[in-house]
DNA sequence: CAATAATACATCATAATTCTATGTATTGCA
DNA sequence: TGCAATACATAGAATTATGATGTATTATTG
């Protein structure tokens, strides 16, 4: 688990993402979801999830759905139209900044190299 | 320049990277330094830094040299045997955080990839 | 030579975001 | 039967960078 500060910026670009790749989820599903693809390094706390999943809804980004099963509500989300078109912006930003830190945090440059 | 909230967690790594490279810095120099190594896209603030130097001065992890220059002050400051303990697992986060980054922001799985 | 930009430091209130703690309730498993 | 996992939710706390503002010296340029 990193430093929560460097988690900082990378959760909504994080749901756009999964949600473009994967069509509909739900909030226990992306916590799930990204801690096995990140190999256990990038747990999303529910407390964190939730309040950013209804602010995407709320800014229009994402649309619900709820589905009984059994007894327990679940609810899936989705990208709107305007959610759709975030998605570029949003994961190019993450890639280009994913390849500034390579440059800031590489070897220093020396006499000899 | 990247959405504000993304380079949190990423200052203390730069201050205590770029030290342990230079030796000495001062805080102006860190600025234009980081901003033209990250070829603009990295904008360091007087008022992030500053307060940010200060608190690791005050942590132990950098201790300060006041040099006149002209009649102006300019207040260099060097890794403490602390700091420079400190400057490897902070690199080495920033470093696996960024792979991470590529893991989860790379192209989705396909059946057919 | 006067105005402006750059150098160089500093602080404080504000903003943005995530986490911790807490709560409710259902379902699966040992 | 009790505990862990599933599944949602919210509110206050914590952290960190920024914007705004301030002071002062030095270099540049019209």
């Amino acid at each position: 688990m990193y430093s929560r500060e460097l988690l900082k910026g990378i959760l909504k670009p994080i749901i756009l993402k999964l949600l473009n790749d994967h069509g509909k989820m739900y909030g226990y599903e992306i916590v799930q979801h990204v801690k096995a693809s990140s190999q256990g390094k990038v747990l999303i706390k529910e407390g964190s999830l939730y309040p950013s999943l209804h602010a995407l809804t709320k800014e229009g980004y994402l649309e619900t759905e709820a589905v009984m099963v059994g007894n327990r509500t679940r609810k899936y989300y989705r990208l709107t139209g305007k959610g759709k078109e975030a998605v570029a912006p949003a994961v190019n930003e993450v890639i280009e900044f994913q390849a500034t830190l390579s440059t800031l945090f590489g070897k220093p440059k020396t006499a000899l190299s």
